[in-house]
DNA sequence: CACCGGTCTGTGACAATATCACGCGGGCGA
DNA sequence: TCGCCCGCGTGATATTGTCACAGACCGGTG
């Protein structure tokens, strides 16, 4: 893809008029990250606008003792509204985002994006939207990790992150941070449902082999 | 207070022109709801944004277990930004909201509230940092539903409710709706309070002797 | 006052998770 | 081949959540 057309990945501002397009081009910038950088990291305040063109990047929050939880992820053609909610409420970030791929986005300045929020109803249609399905999200994680059961979550952990041969290549400290737990209560539970004949574990990988029982399991939540 | 001059209650709308006061003043209208009614609930969704002339909603989530935890309060002078999200994605809502008092609320029409959106510059700033706010309130509650410990979160709580007398008029259950508890786990925890002498409690009230141990205590883990 | 119902609290037993402190073994580079 | 790091297994223990009650308190009501 020509980079100087980015905006064509982002349908929902198709609507856009010249002056937006133009603002757009001359007010932004390219920036590239490697795989494991650190986007954003808590205390910082966010400088522009960021809309990811190319890669992923995981937001999550870390505890004073290492723990770790993902709280989303956020992917081509999105936005991060973790970033616009700080510019928006000039605060600083409460959260770190790291690139879990190779990263390329648009940096929009912060004045530039002010203008854009006043000038374009389907840029703020855009910004609004990302904020609800964000905050919805929201809602479920905190809805899981407060009331949820770690059995329950793994296996459907296991069963969104399978490839379309049941398997899953992480280590069992990512799945803990997938869920905000700690490795040693993955390693157990992945041992509970190998006993159960649902998965098979070996160093640095997971084969669903029961997918039907898993998902049951998963589904137990509501 | 003259009830038609209810705008004056939000400083951040003070920039409205008269079209825009007009439309607040022909596409709303004044409701009204006694203390303990439910101002939404999951799987509704909603027909007004809503901006609290009076009184505090507390926002919350029911597990299946029917244990619940407060998510963030709402006072006179605020919008509630779980119904202009559900509002904006067009999704129903995902957590429950009491009234803990009477309310008194102004309603704004679906359609006037997208109108509102796309004249006001003012009324967007204010939509939007109700959001950055509130977006960093959730994020601090998954940070201590995740990671904290329920000592230092009781302690916290007591600290921020009790009045200048250090009186916490609360009942167990109550306390335990606040950080997302069981009910047992909190007299257990206040029993222990009171042994180390840091709070007196007795049925449906709870006194804190030394705040500063409480306060220290909470403050252990940030 | 005595009684009764509901609400609030206390408690023990147990299950589920988290934490801590290791040890084991595989793979990989020196 | 030898270490060494990383991923993993495991027991012991602390913390938290769940369940099933019992008793204590409180406001009515006869």
């Amino acid at each position: 893809m020509d980079e100087r057309n980015w905006l064509e990945l982002f349908p929902a501002l198709q609507g856009l008029g010249e002056t937006e397009r133009r603002i757009l081009d001359t007010r932004s910038r390219i920036l590239r990250l490697p795989a494991g950088a650190t986007v954003f990291a808590p205390g910082k305040t966010p400088q522009h606008m960021l809309l990811l063109l190319d890669g992923v990047v995981r937001v999550q929050q870390v505890s004073a003792g290492g723990r770790e939880i993902v709280l989303y992820r956020v992917f081509g053609g999105e936005s991060c509204i973790m970033t616009t909610a700080c510019l928006l409420a000039n605060e600083t970030y409460h959260a770190e985002a790291i690139a879990e791929t190779p990263l390329k986005a648009v940096g929009i300045a912060r004045a530039a994006f002010d203008d854009l929020l006043d000038r374009s109803a389907a840029f703020r249609r855009f910004v609004f939207t990302a904020y609800a399905t964000r905050i919805a999200d929201l809602f479920l994680t905190i809805q899981e990790v407060a009331f949820g059961r770690v059995d329950v979550r793994l296996a459907h952990k296991l069963c969104a992150l399978a490839d379309a041969g049941g398997r899953i290549a992480l280590t069992h400290q990512d799945l803990a941070r997938e869920i905000g737990t700690a490795r040693e209560v993955v390693s157990r539970q992945l041992h509970e449902f190998q006993r159960c004949g649902w998965v098979a574990v070996k160093r640095g990988e997971i084969t669903i082999r029961d997918r039907a029982s898993l998902a049951a399991l998963a589904a137990a939540r509501e």
